[in-house]
DNA sequence: TTAGTCAATTCAAAAAATGAAGTGACCTCT
DNA sequence: AGAGGTCACTTCATTTTTTGAATTGACTAA
C-alpha cells in the first residue's frame, strides 16, 4: 500500500495521518496556532522551501483545514486562516508539544500555554470526560468495531 | 532547511514532528497501542512495505520509543515493545483519533476507548490540569520564551 | 525432504523533497 | 518615469525517499 491509499482506509488514525501526518504540515499548523497567516511568515518561520509550502497550503485548503481570505484588493493579497476543522487540530498539536517537552527538551520549554479562564500557565492533558480523571495508555482498553475487526483479519488472507 | 535539520530546532513541536510526524510511524504506533508486537503483524495490519517497516522500526528503536525483546531463543525471535517514551505518545495518537473520528469518519468510529477505572466508553479530551475545564484552541494564550522569540526573529534576517 | 515461518535485505523504478532562480502584479521612492 | 522592493507563488535540475517485487537465511513442522 502506498501513502495515497491511506485516505480510503477505515481507520480514522490512518485517515488523520494522511491529512496531517507529515513534518511540514505540522509545522504550518504550529505557526497557524501561533497566529501567523501569511505565506512569507510561514516561509521565514518554518524555513521550508516555497515549493513545498505552496503544495502543503493547497492540500490543507483542499482538505478544508484552512481557507484563503483576501485582506487587500489592490494589490491583491490574501492570508490563510484556520477553519473549525483546522482549529480542532489544536489538541493534536498540544499533545505533540507536551510529549516533545517531556522527552526531547533539554532546557526550558520554548512555548508556554496559558489557560485564559483560570489565568495559569498549564500543561493540558487527556482526561476521561465521564469521571474527569487523567487518562494515559494503561488506563484504556480498546474495542474494535465488528466491521473493522473483520477487515483487519481479512488483510492479506486472500490468495 | 531539510527534514534532517528538524531535530536540532529549539521548538519541541518540530523535534516531536521529526521523530513521529510521518504516516508510517503513526500507523506502527497505532498497532503497538492495539497490542501488536511483531514484524509480520505490523506488515499485515499496516500494509506497508517490509523495507519501510524495517527502517522505521530501526529509527524508533534508536530514538528509544520501542525496544526489541527476545521471546524465543531457538529459533531466535524477538518482538517490539513500547518503552515509557513510546507509551507516552498515547495522548498524541488518541488526539489524532478523536480528530479523525470527528472530521473524517462517515460511519461508526472503528475503535472505541474504554476507561478501565470507570468502565465507560469515552472520548478523552484535553483539559486544564489546574481548573479541570476542557481546553480548546480559543481557551489558550501562548507565550514564547525569550530565547525562542529571539531565534524566531533572527531567522532569515542575516545578509 | 519439502514446505513454511519470521525478520529481514537487495535492487530498480517511481515519486517526493530540496534549493536556487524566475515570474508577474503591484507598490513606494526619487 | 524608472529603479527597486514586496508578496505569493512557479519552474527546473538534482538529490533523497518510497515502493514493490524478489531474495535471504536461520530455523521448524509434516
Amino acid at each position: 500500500m502506498s501513502r495515497s491509499d491511506l485516505p480510503s482506509q477505515t481507520c480514522t488514525i490512518a485517515r488523520a495521518a494522511a491529512q496531517v501526518g507529515d513534518e511540514w504540515t505540522l509545522l504550518i499548523m504550529r505557526e497557524m496556532f501561533l497566529g501567523n497567516r501569511r505565506f512569507d511568515e510561514f516561509l521565514r518561520l518554518t524555513s521550508m522551501s516555497s515549493h513545498l509550502l505552496s503544495q502543503r497550503l493547497k492540500k490543507l485548503e483542499a482538505q478544508g483545514m484552512i481557507r484563503r481570505e483576501p485582506y487587500s484588493k489592490r494589490p491583491p493579497r490574501h492570508e490563510y486562516r484556520l477553519t473549525e476543522k483546522g482549529r480542532d487540530l489544536w489538541a493534536v498539536i498540544i499533545a505533540l508539544k507536551q510529549w516533545g517537552d517531556r522527552w526531547l527538551c533539554t532546557e526550558d520549554t520554548p512555548v508556554q500555554i496559558m489557560h485564559k479562564m483560570c489565568g495559569n500557565v498549564v500543561r493540558p492533558h487527556m482526561t476521561c470526560p465521564d469521571c474527569g480523571e487523567r487518562m494515559e495508555a494503561h488506563d484504556a482498553d480498546v474495542k474494535l468495531s465488528e466491521p473493522f475487526e473483520m477487515e483487519r483479519q481479512a488483510v492479506r488472507r486472500a490468495p
